[in-house]
DNA sequence: ATTTATTTTCAATAAGTTTTGAAAATTCAG
DNA sequence: CTGAATTTTCAAAACTTATTGAAAATAAAT
């Protein structure tokens, strides 16, 4: 296989698997080219190889960025900015992991914690049941979080830190 | 708070937090229903109680009842059909996980593993930052799918099964 | 076999999300 | 400070996905 359609079919696939996990399909998109992309790319470097415009370009770089996955470089001599994408595959899923726990995980379990008094009779199976399955999800959740936590700070974990050197 | 202002609480989070995971809002704010309800539901109490339309509860249902988060049970002398949810929280999680790394991740790695073998000469450093990259990749999530696999089997072994008992 | 209840399908429509592109803002060199 | 290059913003348009609702299909009762 000629490698532009390696490529092609590469940052195509990771575009649709992002899309089915809630991330914006040309954010994933822009993510891919940047991990198989040898050097820095500028916005116009970007919105050529994906035929997307300049406020979409501009729009999901920030975005990567925001998430630690994409980082901006200097060329000196040269005002435009170029970026250049983690490649790292562990600290890749990591600093995934650390922004979705912040924006959807921690306030979930947020609203869990509220819903622990319920007025009514404890007794009533409507009650029961509600208070039952809160509880196993808080546990859940709960445990998850402690997971992820400690898999985002493994490096400074010797028992993690060496579980997770099978996943490096 | 009251049970019914709690349950609308949760089923409304719960339907937020599936959409920002690429699941259909009212797929979710369905699971939520069925999980905190105590008795088996009828698709007219779904569509009563979500003010959604019979077309949506039942499309929603049965995805549901493909993902085994829902079963359908009999309820004698009535001809409707009536719905519960898996409430077994670690068999849920189990059940979603399959369900997405068998119609999701498997088609990913599948792809990756077809990006091998680049003609242009592997010295390039184009070629050496695309085959790196996608090696890495594999390799990661070659070690999430044993995991994800070891987590769902892990009732059948001894290690994974003492150690999710954690999670329980 | 016919009637009646219930479930399923799917084309039309509504709702939600992403993208564009041009104007505004910012940055930098001279 | 001025002007050119670059980046950012955001309202309108395009695109995608979800929902409705009525008709068709199925299942059950008489």
């Amino acid at each position: 296989m000629k490698l532009a359609e390696a490529k092609e079919q590469f940052i195509q696939s990771w575009g649709v698997l992002g899309s089915q996990w809630g991330i914006n399909r040309t954010m994933a998109q822009v993510h891919a080219l940047l991990l198989v992309a040898s050097t820095a790319l500028s916005t116009d470097d970007i919105m050529e190889q994906l035929s997307i415009s300049r406020g979409n370009a501009n729009m999901n770089i920030r975005e990567l960025m925001d998430w630690n996955l994409v980082y901006k470089t200097i060329v000196p001599g040269d005002r435009k900015e170029y970026f250049q994408a983690e490649k790292d595959i562990w600290k890749v899923a990591t600093h995934i992991m650390q922004q979705r726990k912040k924006r959807e995980l921690d306030p979930m379990i947020k609203v869990l914690n509220q819903l622990t008094d319920i007025e009514e009779e404890k007794k009533e199976p409507e009650v029961k049941a509600f208070t039952e399955t809160i509880g196993n999800i808080k546990k859940f959740a709960g445990q998850a979080d402690k997971t992820m936590d400690m898999m985002i700070k493994a490096e400074e974990n010797w028992f993690w830190g060496n579980f997770l050197k099978l996943f490096k």
